[in-house]
DNA sequence: CTGAGTTACGATTTGCGTAACGATC
DNA sequence: GATCGTTACGCAAATCGTAACTCAG
């Protein structure tokens, strides 16, 4: 059993049993993974994948536990592989984010900024995606830290914290009615076409909350994952926007931003991490430029608790910050 | 970073740091090891071993992280190679029992011959040792399963379960005074030269703590880990000898046996389990028929729990069967 | 016929063992 | 001076890539 071997037959279960795409994305040939995966499953004395004549249809279900106490190993070794560079060179390294749209654009370039500047010689990279897949990246051992609002609470083998609170405003152009109104309501806004968040996006889920509870139907004419684009409808007149609060602190000159907060129950943005990760010095450092009250000693506090119920516990009694 | 060079930096660091000692053990060449170590150094950057001109003396802190993390993969790669096995031949395999002379000698005799037959293709062996040294045996993989009456609870990666609970007996030479007496006192007990188990084994701390409370000081002139020792002694008229009543279901025509279980409390005897080790199915069987209680489902929860308390609390209720 | 995996084969690399060397206790 | 790790060297095996082959949709 090489390392290699086992890396080989995650990578193929991970791009959907396509060998010839795996070897493109590894640099590598596709008859060498080929002959190593089939060397292993004879070592083994079992096959991994089921195949029918040369496709690989479906992974069995010895393969499917091989597979993944297989990702563990490798997950393992990349904990080696920071454990040796923290040693060697504490500032030197790498940080993969994975987030969604609205954080990376409105809350982490003040602080990747700033990171930046303290640690030069770290490589950042920015991994965008939907919050489940998001998760996923995470739990895959892809991106070390999941920043976002929703859904990425699911993985039991993701701790997940509490970073800060936000909610929405409203968008409406200079010389729309609203604009003039002292303090909207949600019936208000029904009245209007909206423009918001996809679900699954940034507290989308908050915004139908409100509304499915004081029995409105409003008319959402337009959904998209990204609050630039959700301005860019609004200045075109389809319709008034919903969008996270941190999305409007630009100058948006021809639009204006009214505050919704009273309307809808604030997001909380989540901070995602693998169990089991080592966590470098300078991911600690970055955690709480992002969020103040998770200092060091309460993520490995919380990074070895063993269940969510303890995690809750430790945070129930905290005011988040606003953002 | 290849999979041997992980198993060669945990194996030499586990054998006194002699490489030699670790290449004859592993049946391959001393200059091998001591190469691939090198590369593997090299390739993280750090050094896993200080030196003092050619012998290794101690492990750095890095070393003694990455030693570990290597432990976790080796053990992994262990439970990939038992699932592949189990989902080849389910009948087949290997189980390594670690535990000490009095289960090895009186308990396990009638289940293993059970568990043979059942399982004829299945190679048992059994690991005799102290109880901390079986607990080590079973954190670091070398055993599967642990089997003991004391302090094998205190390591944390290990899943202990409660089996059955036992007490003591006297054993005098058949002339002796005390054979006559209708019911054992420890005054009594105290007033005569003592033979029983050195401290650490077979629940020699509740004999001590009996005494203690009655606030007696009993002479205890000979001690051994061992029954059949204790026994021999017991003969030769050095003194009259505490055994667990196990011990003494035997023909020992010479000897007379008397119920202590009044005077002492019970001792309860204990599994243990690596956390993460894949369970062949065998394995559940086996415990099955070491006790009763533990069926494959309270088993499973079991070794799901997070904590000991927990564990515990899955067996607050059961009242132990008896041997 | 195209897209995919397997087989065949040769070049390079890697791993291992023996033997000689160097250092430590 | 005995023990132990490192270096040097050569053989054997494994790995990888190219090219030719083959099977499924």
């Amino acid at each position: 059993m090489k390392l290699q071997q086992l890396r080989y037959i995650w990578e193929v279960a991970h791009h959907d049993l396509n060998v010839s795409a795996t070897a493109q994305s590894l640099f590598t040939s596709q008859p060498g993974i080929s002959k190593q995966i089939r060397l292993l499953e004879d070592e083994l004395g079992i096959e991994i994948f089921a195949r029918s004549g040369k496709h690989l249809t479906r992974i069995t279900p010895a393969g499917k536990v091989v597979i993944d106490l297989a990702g563990e190993m490798l997950r393992t070794a990349d904990n080696i592989k920071r454990v040796a560079q923290e040693f060697s060179n504490e500032k030197r390294g790498d940080l993969v984010l994975a987030t969604t749209h609205t954080q990376a654009r409105f809350i982490l370039p003040e602080i990747i900024s700033q990171f930046m500047d303290k640690y030069p010689d770290v490589t950042l990279s920015l991994k965008q995606g939907t919050p489940p897949q998001i998760a996923q990246m995470v739990s895959d051992g892809e991106a070390d830290l999941a920043i976002a609002t929703e859904s990425i609470a699911n993985y039991n083998d993701l701790v997940t914290l509490p970073c800060y609170q936000w909610n929405r405003c409203i968008l409406v152009p200079k010389d729309h009615p609203l604009a003039q109104e002292k303090k909207i309501t949600l019936e208000k806004l029904a009245e209007y076409p909206l423009v918001t968040y996809i679900s699954g996006f940034t507290g989308r889920a908050k915004v139908d909350e409100a509304f499915a509870k004081a029995e409105l139907e409003p008319r959402i004419v337009f959904t998209a994952a990204d609050s630039d684009v959700i301005k860019t409808y609004v200045r075109l007149g389809v319709g008034i926007g919903i969008v996270a609060h941190m999305a409007a602190d630009e100058l948006d000159q021809d639009l204006i931003a009214l505050d919704a907060s009273h309307l809808f129950e604030p997001s909380i943005t989540r901070l995602g991490i693998r169990r089991g990760t080592f966590m470098r010095g300078y991911f600690y450092d970055f955690i709480e430029k992002l969020a103040a009250h998770l200092d060091r000693d309460t993520l490995d506090q919380a990074l070895a608790a063993g269940s969510r119920q303890e995690i809750d516990q430790m945070f129930s009694a905290l005011e988040l910050p606003k953002r």
